[in-house]
DNA sequence: GTCAGCTTGTGAATCTGTGCACATTGTTCG
DNA sequence: CGAACAATGTGCACAGATTCACAAGCTGAC
């Protein structure tokens, strides 16, 4: 079989529900499931089934018709697509509450993003040590993004420091951002940014529960679904 | 005027963007500024400026051609829309890594989302202190959702006791739920769920940086921009 | 009071994403 | 070997979201 690297350009849609699928997959295969319907795949995802043939048909032709698809293989082929073929380090920018529960969390690091650093402008965090990762100087990211040669970085500053850190991260050589500070951010072309806003999640719901509350005996409406957000500029 | 709520549907895509806006227009009122335009909204959105009027124009004629939009009553206006014109109170599953930094993350309070509480199985964590809050165990669910008539619940346990959280905040009363676990919940019809997958975000990060790695010469793509997700069982 | 200049609000065209429906193709069993 | 069956892959129609382009409406200057 060919190993062809992006055959087609894979909509962002779908771009955002095979790392869903990935994990579901993972999860099927290690409690010994070796072919999946896309059915039984859609079930588990929460998604129409048409849906996520058409999302894998994108990766190639990897069912058998009359069988479904083959785990490892469905996983194999997801992963490289994903470039989750290898991991990629990643660098936190803010040692505060959420910085440190992300050093923490060991669900980066078991995912394929092991953290190279974490950095804060603040002397008196410096050299203290969150998940076994101990907090170095702010003027060291470039060195850290070096040294690793990392491409990803993580913004979980306070928000009037979020575009200093975009900043520093691009000049350090950074091409990727999650940015969990609250604040638009300004980066030049060919930046790949994704924002993470945990109150703008809740303000979602509170917009649900509102609507909820005013419906007076209406019934209860049935909101679409989810895509992705992604912004190269 | 008549305070009239609700007025039409409201696009998802547009429910997603409305709580930046609100944060823009709130700092640009802190700074002073009375009068906007679609135009400057957008600048400091990083949006289209048609987009910014569609989107604006679902609350109502709040502009006034040839100036713009006062500040101040479109700030209003959207927490109105958006249900935030009183606190919603949220009770936190979980008092791991996450969960503590949630409960200590200042930007929910400040932004109207009280921690009502934060549970937690696990008897070595209850009664720690943090954040303000002191720990429950699980089993005091319900009577904090009840005392506090608590509405929203999130999720920031282990992958594995997901679901039971999911379970029991709804058996509690709660019917919107945001998921920090990397798993997919099913709830009853009406429930309103919203996922945040930190380890799904680095994912499509790794996607467009595999592909700029791969698209030898090619230049820069542009990638679209930032629906939102949202799931109402 | 009129006119020039902005800026809103929205119809229409376009693009993206979803889901049905079914032809296609591989498998299995008699 | 052939027929019945199962599940993929995709054409097509529809729904939702984005963007353009422009008429309508407000303001301020003269």
């Amino acid at each position: 079989m060919p190993p062809h690297r992006s055959r087609r350009r894979i909509p962002e849609a779908t771009v955002a529900r095979l790392p869903v699928y990935l994990q579901i997959l993972v999860d099927q295969a290690e409690a010994g499931v070796a072919n999946i319907s896309s059915e039984g795949l859609a079930e588990l995802a929460g998604v129409n089934a048409a849906k996520v043939r058409k999302d894998l048909s994108y990766l190639g032709s990897y069912g058998t018709r009359g069988v479904g698809y083959e785990v490892d293989y469905l996983v194999y082929q997801i992963r490289r697509e994903l470039g989750l073929d290898h991991d990629w380090p990643v660098v936190i920018v803010g040692a505060g509450n959420l910085g440190q529960a992300l050093a923490g969390y060991g669900g980066f690091t078991d995912r394929g993003f092991p953290v190279a650093g974490i950095v804060d402008i603040d002397d008196d965090k410096v050299d203290t040590v969150v998940g076994g990762a101990r907090v170095r100087p702010l003027d060291e990211l470039p060195q850290i993004v070096a040294a690793r040669n990392v491409s990803i970085g993580v913004i979980a500053t306070p928000p009037a420091a979020a575009q200093d850190a975009a900043d520093r991260l691009v000049k350090a050589g950074v091409t990727s951002i999650l940015n969990f500070a609250p604040v638009v951010l300004s980066v030049p072309v060919g930046i790949t940014i994704r924002k993470v806003d945990l109150a703008v999640e809740l303000q979602i719901l509170s917009y649900h529960e509102q609507r909820r509350a005013s419906a007076q005996g209406g019934q209860l409406h049935a909101v679409p679904n989810e895509p992705g957000r992604g912004v190269t500029a």
